[in-house]
DNA sequence: ACAACATAATAGTGTTACTATCACAAGAGA
DNA sequence: TCTCTTGTGATAGTAACACTATTATGTTGT
């Protein structure tokens, strides 16, 4: 069965397997209602260990620091999503249908997976777009780089860019192109929220931002 | 003389106009040395204020915190990109013509421009690529909002929106497009520098990452 | 000569971001 | 049963950070 297909997250970014443990899986239920409430620079280990009723010390026994533990959850994301698409564009559809279907599912409001019950997607879904660039704004984004940290980021980027050469083989900028839709989609649902001068699309309206990325894109390839 | 043409930054980042006295002016150039080389998140006043042979305190009566002074030197950019739009777009060019060179301007190297020797443009548009986005990645983007810290930014976007509305009137995403092609033209160079899986624009490629804006522009709005 | 102002110098506070150590409980293997 | 490991809790401590407050000093304008 396809849409059991499992995916694996990458354990460069943490000290130990927060998904094997009863703490660990507080530990991410709990930094994600934190982060989604309070945001990176508000959210501490210590406001979290007293949330889940334990240690600022035991926490840092799975991460290093908060940026750690914000790249854990960030490439968690990817990785479920690109597994989403994969599920998605399974079988021999159309390339432009498989790039459509991978704006419709990086724009869309989450649908709960219950399959993980110590990720709620939809407050995950808000840290990605208000928290998830910071992941690589950093200084030393080369040193987490060469570590791993931004692999699912990649992986996600090279699939967008494999459907986009499949519509034009001959376009020049299909990285380019696919990193733009990702990082736009993110950006412009942050403005509908808290910025609507930089945008046209109204909060929530999520067929808007859809319809503006594929026309964009359709253009932009052809 | 359209060239001598002066601008204005908001006030509302500041206590008190750094431009106004040798010390205010020493910050801004520090700052902007300091923040470009070690990003926001290792900047303190502390080490400011050694740099420039003074005080945290005294640092602290122009400027509420480290982030305010972002806000600041970000909001200097963005009003001093919009006033060179203006002088390269005056006159009765084409719609075309000025978008393309807001583009340009956009996604230039900076050639320093001597008006303002406690500003190096250079390293300002180094950290408007590392730390631009931050200033409105905060939890309390709303009440910074409401206190004008963002009128700049939506001042140069509904300048492009402009053109882009004067080359089709009839495109519904005028506001999208524009933020899209400033946040991209970021983004591109960053991961140009950091990231280069995720583009095509090779690192100081300036002008395939224009040709890649002016294409998907051009092709979009028609 | 005096007032107003900008800056320097110093001190102090609460929080953050860790690091270190020790004690304890559960389970696994000998 | 004994012991060894592993995971966690409890406590303590440190250096840096993000401020705030106070007082002194020098400079400028009237």
């Amino acid at each position: 069965m396809l849409s059991n297909l499992s995916f694996s997250v990458s354990q460069s970014a943490c000290l130990k397997d927060p998904t094997q443990s009863e703490l660990g899986r507080k530990i991410l239920k709990e930094s994600i209602n934190l982060l989604s409430d309070m945001g990176l620079e508000q959210f501490t280990f210590k406001k979290l260990a007293i949330e889940i009723g334990s240690t600022e010390s035991s926490v840092y026994r799975y991460f290093e620091n908060k940026h750690k533990l914000l790249v854990y959850l960030v490439n968690w994301y990817w990785s479920w999503l690109q597994n989403k698409i994969l599920i998605k564009t399974y079988g021999n559809n159309s390339a432009f249908y498989k790039l459509e279907s991978s704006i419709e599912l990086l724009a869309s409001p989450i649908e709960q997976d219950d399959t993980y019950d110590y990720i709620d997607q939809k407050k995950l879904y808000n840290i990605i777009i208000s928290e998830g660039a910071k992941v690589y704004l950093v200084k030393d984004v080369d040193a987490e780089n060469s570590q791993g940290a931004y692999l699912a980021y990649k992986g996600l980027c090279a699939q967008l860019s494999d459907f986009i050469l499949a519509i034009n083989p001959k376009y020049k900028h299909s990285h380019t192109l696919a990193s733009t839709i990702i990082e736009t989609c993110h950006n412009q649902i942050f403005f509908s929220e808290h910025l609507p001068r930089l945008t046209d699309v109204s909060e929530d309206d999520y067929e808007g931002l859809k319809d503006f990325l594929i026309q964009l894109t359709s253009a932009t390839i052809h």
